[in-house]
DNA sequence: TTGTAATTAATGTAATTACATTTAATTTTA
DNA sequence: TAAAATTAAATGTAATTACATTAATTACAA
């Protein structure tokens, strides 16, 4: 019996204890499935993020700490993260020019074509979603950000 | 800026690609709550996640493939989760009559006890989310097994 | 100005995870 | 039955995460 069976079967206090675990799981089940799409491409999900949120910059360039404030999971060490981008000769690191404590990073032209690479796979996958419809996507992210809107901050 | 805000400025492609990170960021967001409440009890939410499927299986011993496959997250290794469980002597460990390779695993009253008392302020936490309605909680149950039931497998 | 506090990024480390391998027991099959 | 294949759990390990600390720089207050 794979988990799905098991959210349905087990008598769960409340709408709101099945809610939270099923968010808990169906986040972890997405995680997985990017996990699977981004393997071939030589990156874990959370360089992926930190890549992708270089790029919403527009090629500005953006310190370790706004890097931050923007991954997924806050708790991955951005500046871990950004070495091994490094590495890949995907990112730039320099000094920042009005501060000297922060550093500035730069998504470069390879790490570029390499989102644009997964950007087709990525879209190809996404297709598998679209029997659901625009509609309920619309539902489903109101009625997260709700949830999460319940504690002021975050 | 957080995240929330982020979520709603970023140019997603479609409704479809904020879905996606949008499960996977509030997925992330919860486990971060659910380890919050379960620091005071020296619990990691895996390991709660493990005493409660224990729990749920109505004192019947269970073995340890049977806890993996019904763990939120598969990949935590049951083994070593178990281990530690064993170190706060909450749960026991013994060989399986049936089958010698398979070790039952049983919850102990201790484990049972602090359970019960993670329950009383989960129960406090969760009405956090009273605001939401019982009707919500339901469509987003269903939004959510309806994404992942797009793979028909999981 | 000078000393104190705050901020930014990097680093140290213990624990955990991901992934492969091993060990032991059971099941299958030749 | 004996050998091969499969299954269950544990273990080894490299990488990653969580959490605390450090080092360098900047901001601020006396």
């Amino acid at each position: 019996m794979g988990i799905s069976e098991d959210l349905k079967q087990r008598n769960f206090n409340s709408e709101t204890s099945k809610s939270v675990v099923n968010i808990i799981f169906t986040g972890n089940w997405m995680m997985q499935q990017m996990n699977e799409l981004l393997k071939p491409f030589g990156l874990t999900p959370q360089q992926y993020n930190v890549l992708r949120i270089l790029r919403g910059q527009q090629n500005n360039p953006m310190t370790v700490l706004g890097i931050t404030e923007r991954m997924l999971d806050k708790m991955s060490n951005a500046s871990r993260l950004v070495d091994k981008l490094l590495e890949k000769k995907l990112v730039l690191r320099r000094e920042c020019p009005k501060d000297r404590r922060a550093v500035d990073i730069i998504i470069l032209p390879a790490g570029l074509a390499l989102l644009e690479e997964i950007d087709l796979v990525q879209n190809r996958w996404e297709m598998n979603f679209k029997g659901i419809g625009q509609d309920k996507m619309g539902q489903l992210n109101e009625l997260l950000d709700e949830f999460r809107n319940v504690f002021t901050n975050n």
